[in-house]
DNA sequence: GCGTCGTGTTTGACATGTCAAGCAGACTGT
DNA sequence: ACAGTCTGCTTGACATGTCAAACACGACGC
């Protein structure tokens, strides 16, 4: 009754398994050791830097990078904290919050990219050769236009199926 | 000074991020909806059924999952409380911790297994066709056979470099 | 035999993520 | 204008993961 993966599917999930969980371990090892952030601090920051003024609407940002405004609410109080962001009322909507980049925050995000992107070209980009880099966009693409029509993206089309 | 991603490597580079993260969310999602299991607990649950009896000694088991032992010890014990494994004391080396599959995590694991291998064709294998399998073995396998150097597999041969 | 060290595992304190309330500012209809 | 509801965010309780210390057995040298 159930299909099950044939050796070259098994091979080509079992491979992205090991991939992400091996690759995911040595990015944020080197993250850490280079510029004392997680994968977590990155994202934000990285993502904050790229907006104008270096602030962003909490729930926005969220949904940027795919995270709970809850995961959120509470990350960015650590990385308060520690000095990389400050929370900003919003003037036109009061219930809103604002997570604004600190100067260190900036000038960490800085720091840290230069060390990250050599990390990542290190232990995956430079190791692979345009086909690879052409067929893995195409790869990503592909199960990504599935998977956002699957995940609602907006909290508006709510009734879709998990299930097909 | 920084070689920065050009476009292409970047596509790819955040194509993966982006399948990583909602691949995962809603594998994770999928497992749980349908055998109220975790990532965590499937991994365990499958290599143990794998192995010879249904045991394994913890160690060997936290290294073929990429996981600290620590980590293990905990996740065994909260899998214990729920009744899907057992610890069982070596008989040979009195230190070592042997994780053994109950009746019930075997048949929790056989439920799962159908449930979870439709999921993952779902998602992922039935959205690519051959050459986008092969491409992604090919991609994996250039990439681990990189990171296993670095990351020391064995806790032998440590002196390794993390930097070149 | 018996300190000493190495190895495999457990434990506790703490960091991080999740889920379900709670809360306050904005909208809506009357 | 104000009761009811919605929305965006915060909070607290709890689950999970990490790190370093503790532990317990085994192996080795004397």
């Amino acid at each position: 009754m159930t299909r099950w993966l044939t050796d070259d599917e098994m091979r080509a999930w079992l491979g992205y398994r090991r991939l992400r969980t091996l690759l995911d371990l040595q990015i944020t090892r080197d993250l850490a050791a280079d510029s004392g952030l997680s994968d977590a601090d990155y994202d934000v920051l990285s993502t904050v830097s790229d907006a104008p003024g270096h602030r962003m609407r909490l729930g926005e940002l969220a949904a940027e990078i795919k995270w709970s405004v809850s995961r959120l609410s509470h990350h960015v109080s650590r990385m308060g904290q520690r000095g990389l962001v400050t929370r900003d009322d919003c003037a036109s909507d009061g219930r809103s919050a604002t997570v604004v980049l600190t100067d260190e925050g900036w000038a960490a995000i800085q720091a840290a990219a230069k060390l990250h992107v050599a990390s990542v070209r290190r232990h995956f980009i430079d190791l692979l050769d345009p086909a690879d880099l052409a067929a893995l966009t195409t790869i990503s693409g592909k199960v990504l236009a599935h998977l956002e029509q699957v995940t609602p993206p907006d909290p508006a089309r709510r009734g879709t199926r998990r299930h097909d």
